[in-house]
RNA sequence: GGGCGGGUAGCUCAGGUGGUAGAGCAUCGGACUUUUAAUCCGGUGGCCGCGGGUUCGAGUCCCGCCCCGCCUACCA
């Protein structure tokens, strides 16, 4: 028995296509050019076109002549002549394709066209009577044959699941999307710009990592078969770099990918950039300032502005930014007091008078993380920097001169975001020991979270490390601010999914 | 992991109390030389997420599973 045919439009449509491609073929064309040459981009088409009619005395311009080219994004047909709308990475143009300019034979091919093909056009860009920027069209080419629909014109591709599985789709059928990458893109290229005019080199560590370090989390592990050995992707480049200070590099930064083994939603996905930058003989407070300046100037480059707007709050990045200790911001927004203890039972009893939920096993410094999150970030609408953490909670970081119960450790917020984190890097090697092993006994106590001793970065620290201030930086959500954003997944290309 | 919502034509979406599966756009055929969500006429197109069950009959009701979103818990 012969399979009964499955009918659906896609493959109806994709046959049609097929067909139409083999009537390029058949008349001696190329539906897939090697190239072609264009005199500028749609949007400086426009541009130039705009410029001339302005010089122009009486307000009428002879046009100007050009050959652009673009995808085919709407066609309007009319008998003997046709409109298309072309698009490329800078905009749209509209395209006149008459049957008396362009000849029988271009015309008649026109029919083998579609919503979704590139196309080259030679011709003059001068406005119609409706007054539309329009290239009329002398000759064109076939550059591309799309064999598949693109998604409808109107209402685009709204789908979520196809738009993050397929973003080449939704790229094309929303241009919009492309302005949030190039937000994104232009956000990261400032924040390279300001570290370069302040002399920072650029540099490339290892994204596998005998042992993973610089963070809590959990890492994706991955197997070396020369070596027999396990891998880990890292969590953070974090060790790396301060050994490059130890080395000798005064100044340096990363900017690059971190993988964690985690939950994925909103503000998370599996992996994520970040940029982290080490500046020797710093502080925190000295790098508090320059935290300030990067931030201001790299997200003021990208918006235009010194105030946005994200998800309805107004935000203004007016300086100076807020400071406030954490211990201050909790008897603020919690109405209680962590600073005046350490027992984990008294901590534990006053966080649950705040109304936060504590289980047995949190210890203070999870206590303090606890209230910190439920009662004090979601108040932090400005741009605000929390500092002087528990020791408990920051392994790496240098203990607070005057208070050992602290660290000099700084976290800034916007719009309620945590979009860093920076301290006085801990360079005493004996106290880093020490402050690993504490990690080592809460990793045998079950905590999966809690950091290796990397014995490499303490020898290290031995060799010594001069005075350090390091900070971290969530590009991700740097990007989601700037291009309001609710999702992290509307700011990365192709955002981690389930697979199918 | 838990709670809520969703999955119907290529796309965007309708489908009261179960009774032959719908629209717009796209597409195909026809008309049209200034349209721009072009217009007009005609047509094609469906494993209704997957698998069970109830029923004479299931897109619709029940159970299980898959995928997506939002909220929630943990990491940035």
């Amino acid at each position: 028995m012969e399979q009964q045919e499955h009918h659906s439009t896609e493959q109806d449509l994709r046959q049609f296509r097929l067909n139409k491609l083999e009537r390029i073929r058949a008349r001696g064309d190329d539906p897939y050019k090697y190239a072609f040459t264009r005199t500028c981009m749609i949007g400086e088409a426009r541009a130039a076109f705009e410029e001339a009619e302005a010089k122009a005395s009486d307000g009428q311009s002879a046009g100007i002549p050009a050959s652009l080219g673009g995808r085919i994004v709407a066609f309007r047909g009319h008998g003997k002549s046709a409109f298309a709308d072309l698009r490329d990475e800078t905009g749209k143009i509209q395209v006149f394709l008459g049957l008396n300019q362009i000849g029988e034979a271009a015309y008649a091919a026109l029919d083998d066209l579609d919503i979704g093909d590139f196309i080259g056009v030679h011709g003059m860009v001068k406005r119609t009577k409706r007054g539309e920027i329009t290239i009329f069209a002398e000759r064109y080419e076939i550059l591309c044959k799309s064999l598949r629909a693109l998604p409808e014109k109107w209402h685009g591709l709204t789908d979520v699941e196809t738009r993050y599985r397929q973003r080449y789709l939704d790229m094309a059928a929303n241009p919009e999307v492309l302005d949030i990458f190039k937000k994104r893109i232009q956000l990261i290229a400032a924040m390279r710009e300001w570290l370069a005019d302040h002399a920072f080199y650029e540099v490339e560590t290892p994204m596998l990592h005998p042992i993973p370090g610089g963070a809590t989390a959990r890492p994706f592990i991955t197997h070396h078969n020369t070596f027999d050995c396990d891998l880990y992707l890292r969590i953070a480049p974090e060790l790396y770099l301060k050994k490059l200070i130890v080395g000798g590099f005064d100044k340096v930064f990363e900017i690059n990918r971190c993988f964690r083994n985690e939950g994925v939603d909103t503000k998370h996905n599996p992996e994520f950039t970040t940029m982290e930058m080490y500046e020797a003989y710093q502080d925190y407070m000295g790098l508090m300032g320059e935290t300030e300046d990067m931030l201001c100037s790299v997200m003021e480059t990208v918006l235009g502005a010194a105030t946005f707007t994200y998800q309805g709050m107004e935000i203004s990045l007016a300086r100076p930014w807020r400071r406030i200790t954490l211990h201050e911001a909790i008897r603020q927004y919690a109405g209680i007091d962590l600073e005046s203890t350490h027992d984990r039972d008294e901590a534990a009893k006053r966080a649950k008078s705040a109304g936060v939920e504590i289980t047995p096993a949190m210890g203070y410094g999870k206590i303090v993380d606890e209230v910190m999150s439920a009662k004090v970030i979601p108040h932090l609408i400005q741009p605000t920097f929390l500092y002087d953490y528990p020791i408990e909670l920051s392994p790496l970081a240098k203990k607070k001169r005057g208070n050992p119960a602290l660290t000099e450790r700084f976290q800034p917020f916007i719009a309620c975001l945590e979009v860093g984190n920076a301290f006085s890097e801990l360079n005493d090697p004996i106290d880093q020991r020490e402050r690993f092993m504490e990690q080592v006994k809460l990793r045998e106590a079950g905590d999966d979270e809690a950091q290796y001793l990397d014995e490499d970065f303490v020898t290290a620290l031995e060799v010594g490390m001069p005075p350090t201030a390091g900070l971290g930086i969530g590009l991700d959500r740097l990007a989601m601010l700037v291009t309001d954003s609710a999702s992290i997944r509307e700011v990365i290309f192709f955002p981690q999914l389930r697979l199918v």
